[in-house]
DNA sequence: CCTGTGACGTGCT
DNA sequence: AAGCACGCCACAG
């Protein structure tokens, strides 16, 4: 049995993610050991009721902000989030992930 | 059991 | 740079 079917484990890393700091979905999952189940990460977010989770920490490949079904204000929130944090976003509305991407410390020390 | 859909990713055109 | 197609896994109907 090596296939974690429940989401605590992709909940507990994305609230790993330090303030001032994103994470694409590949890269969740992939820490989850779900290579390419990038898709599952959006689904499990989406399904994911506990407002502890920094889930606006979360944002696709491109550095921005995965338009969802249902609620479009949720997009809105999220980058109002981010901004709150310090990420900036460019004209295109995109993040610069080569300067807010999370980057697991070798050293595994956290920034908070 | 099969089909469609979804907060995705990568490659090609 | 933008758009399209295919691959990926889980869940609802």
């Amino acid at each position: 049995m090596k296939s974690p079917n429940n989401y605590s484990h992709i909940y507990s890393i994305v609230a790993c993610i330090p303030n001032g700091r994103v994470a694409t979905y590949g890269q969740i999952a992939r820490l989850a050991g779900i290579p390419g189940g990038a898709r599952l990460v959006g689904y499990a977010l989406s399904v994911l009721a506990d407002r502890s989770i920094p889930w606006h920490r979360v944002v696709n490949a491109r550095g921005e902000i995965s338009p969802r079904s249902g609620s479009v204000t949720a997009g809105d929130v999220q980058r109002l989030r981010l901004e709150e944090e310090g990420v900036q976003f460019d004209r295109q509305g995109r993040i610069v992930l080569s300067r807010y991407q999370w980057r697991q410390q070798h050293g595994a020390r956290q920034i908070a």
